[in-house]
RNA sequence: CGCGGAGUGGAGCAGCUAGGUAGCUCGUCGGGCUCAUAACCCGAAGGUCGUUGGUUCAAAUCCAGCCUCCGCAACCA
């Protein structure tokens, strides 16, 4: 137990990208940064906890015109979103920011500006091969026989201005950084960014666009707006207020102490971010927090395959809580963890109703029925006691120590521990046998007491975590505000002697587990029906003609020969008789086919398409298939000539 | 030979960097208790620690090869 008075903590998730509304991955980072300076501040620390928005770029454009709404009225329904869900489950931030916000804008171009005065931010050329048809740029390295790796046309040398951030004068200091200190946590990925990323050169850093225009203008060059590296990082100083005057609290926070993130954005933090702020001069953040994804009965969640969990929806079953509990249960730093309805529902089941929820229920239980509420002033204490005591005077160090190295799961299984085994001290001290000899009742209200001690202090150590229910188990265990506080986690006897319980409702009911899986099941089902009749609508939208129809050639081919692509996980090189000769169209079936199981099989080929080269292998037309997401199904014709057209 | 991670009782994991009785949670089975939310407590069954070989008195733990799965980079036409 230290306590920190007066100490700085800042601690950031990422801003998130409203391109969609919250979903249960951002409760993950954002719980757990939540709990984290919840504990800081009961530690004592001054704590800025920063979430907010990335609302810039060309995806936020097309959804709003989408939509029919400009960018900026797009992102206030989404942002809205954000932050209900953030106040349904408790999240204590103490700033949010849009990037969108004046004062960051502000702060952006001044940054710009000065990497560019410094001359770490150059205009450049993007150089190079522009395909017309595609509209796209190519690196030399991307095209295949000098043309269009989409296409296979001739790319003409063109060039498109941009500005690019200089990053090989920092390629070393960020290896030193990723592999010599404890920035990155877990560690064991650095070595994959060094190897990936970092040896093979750092390429500098394109942060303009001219191509869209829904961002934040370049001052000096107005073609441009800044592109999302510099905009979207920057951030977690802005907020602060570097470079701007809305607030003033960069000296006194900044570095950040954590900045938490999932895996997929960790490349843009170890290295990116660093790089950044090594060209501004400015002191690097402590520690880079990476989590992995919650996956979904071992895969991983996505919209379409209709296993993206709501928070809404479990939070108003089992409560903001029991969620927040689950996921920081799982979350192990670096590793995914597996999120299904099962899962969630045994462990509130078996951790919060069994342990904690029913250990309060009963010790208040005996309070009331064997003292009326009120526990005498004479306590008999045994030595017997004393190691029980011990563990739960100890147990704030450990958590402690977990919190230090951002390991909320084991934090949560310490405090458990206690939990457990108070529920063993009422089986070892047997009350209700004590309560039938009136000599025994001291002894009786000292074994109840050490229990109401231990619930204070695993309450109150779990309070940072679940906000809402300790405070009811502090009601009904008679644990004053005064009294259920992080520095009182190390003594025992810090209730009065005489304490009144008051009985109220279960804390964590128990969920009836069959019962609940059938009706989420049902839940999601049927909001998966929904977004697939949302999706049709707009995409029925777009209604085609029958001339239109008529533009893509669909014939017969017969399979005659067919390969894996080395150096391609999920093509097949097929080698096709379309009638008139042989021709050569590659597959994303390897995963569903093997070889051997499509040669002789006829198949509808889209013949008209044009040739385009995939890991080398130039395919000409495309072969019909089904997909669920789940599998691919190619479409068979078999027995018809191959040539044959169809309509 | 692109880079990296993982393979431990039915499930999910710890142990493995400092080799020496294989541990935790859930589940299953048996018992106990009755204060409590059909909860709690005790006990048992269940693993040749992916595979082969090597180092060693001794390997889940070190080394080499192989197999499988996952992620990352180029690729689902």
């Amino acid at each position: 137990m230290q306590k920190h008075n007066g100490e700085k903590f800042y601690i950031t998730t990422p801003i998130y990208y409203p391109s969609g509304n919250p979903h249960i991955g951002h409760c993950y980072t954002t719980a757990a940064c939540d709990s984290i300076a919840r504990y800081r501040r009961m530690q004592g620390y001054d704590v800025m906890f920063l979430t907010g928005t990335d609302e810039h770029g060309l995806k936020i454009e097309q959804k709003a015109a989408e939509e029919g709404v400009t960018p900026k009225q797009y992102v206030d329904g989404i942002v809205e979103n954000f932050k209900k869900l953030w106040s349904f489950m408790n999240i204590s931030y103490d700033r949010y920011i849009r990037t969108t916000d004046d004062y960051h804008i502000e702060s952006v171009q001044k940054i710009f500006k000065a990497l560019y005065d410094k001359g770490y931010i150059y205009k450049g050329e993007y150089k190079g091969k522009y395909c017309t048809p595609c509209e796209s740029f190519w690196t030399d390295s991307q095209l295949v026989d000098g043309k269009c790796p989409e296409c296979g046309r001739e790319v003409t040398e063109a060039s498109e201005e941009a500005y690019f951030l200089k990053m090989s004068p920092f390629a070393e200091r960020i290896e030193k950084l990723l592999t010599e200190t404890d920035y990155l946590q877990p560690k064991t990925r650095a070595v994959e960014l060094v190897n990936n990323f970092i040896k093979p050169g750092l390429e500098d850093l394109c942060v303009s666009r001219t191509s869209f225009k829904w961002g934040i203008p370049v001052t000096f060059d107005t073609n441009h707006v800044v592109y999302v590296w510099i905009d979207a990082l920057s951030n977690y100083i802005t907020a602060l207020g570097y470079g701007n005057s809305r607030y003033d609290d960069y000296d006194k926070f900044w570095p950040a102490d954590v900045h938490m993130v999932a895996k997929d954005i960790m490349r843009f933090h170890a290295i990116i971010w660093p790089a950044m702020l090594m060209a501004l001069d400015i002191p690097l953040p402590k520690h880079l927090a990476v989590h992995g994804w919650i996956t979904f009965n071992g895969q991983k969640m996505s919209k379409s395959l209709g296993n993206v969990v709501d928070p809404f929806v479990l939070g108003k079953r089992y409560g903001a809580d029991a969620i927040r509990y689950h996921i920081m249960r799982e979350m192990a730093l670096g590793a995914d963890s597996s999120f299904s309805n099962e899962i969630m529902i045994n462990r509130i089941n078996s951790d919060l109703a069994n342990g904690l929820g029913n250990l309060v229920s009963r010790t208040v239980a005996m309070v009331d029925k064997y003292f009326g509420g009120t526990l005498p002033e004479q306590h008999e204490n045994d030595a017997f006691d004393e190691e029980f005591i011990l563990q739960c005077r100890t147990l704030v160090d450990k958590v402690d120590e977990c919190i230090d190295q951002i390991r909320l799961n084991n934090a949560l299984a310490e405090i458990f521990k206690v939990v457990s085994r108070a529920n063993k001290y009422i089986d070892e001290t047997l009350p209700w046998i004590l309560a039938k000899d009136e000599s025994k009742k001291p002894r009786l209200a000292a074994v109840l007491y050490n229990l109401l001690e231990a619930i204070r202090i695993v309450s109150t150590l779990l309070s940072p975590f679940m906000p809402e229910t300790m405070p009811k188990i502090w009601e009904q265990t008679g644990v004053s505000a005064e009294d259920a506080m992080y520095e009182k986690t190390s003594e025992f006897g810090v209730l009065p002697k005489n304490v009144t319980v008051h009985k109220g409702e279960i804390i964590f009911p128990r969920i009836d587990v069959d019962k609940e899986i059938e009706e989420l099941n049902e839940f999601i089902g049927s909001q998966k029906e929904e977004e697939k009749k949302s999706e049709s609508k707009a995409e029925g939208v777009a209604l085609i003609g029958i001339d239109d129809f008529e533009k893509i050639e669909l014939t017969v081919a017969k399979i005659k020969a067919c390969e894996p692509i080395k150096k391609a996980k999920k093509l097949l090189k097929l080698t096709l008789d379309d009638g008139n000769g042989e021709r050569t169209v590659a597959s994303g079936i390897a995963k569903f086919y093997k070889p051997e199981e499509l040669v002789g099989k006829s198949v509808i080929l889209v013949s008209n398409l044009k040739p385009a080269v995939l890991c080398g292998v130039e395919s000409n037309g495309m072969i019909l298939a089904a997909d669920d997401n789940d599998k691919i199904k190619v479409i068979f014709v078999d027995g018809i000539e191959p040539g044959s057209r169809i309509r």
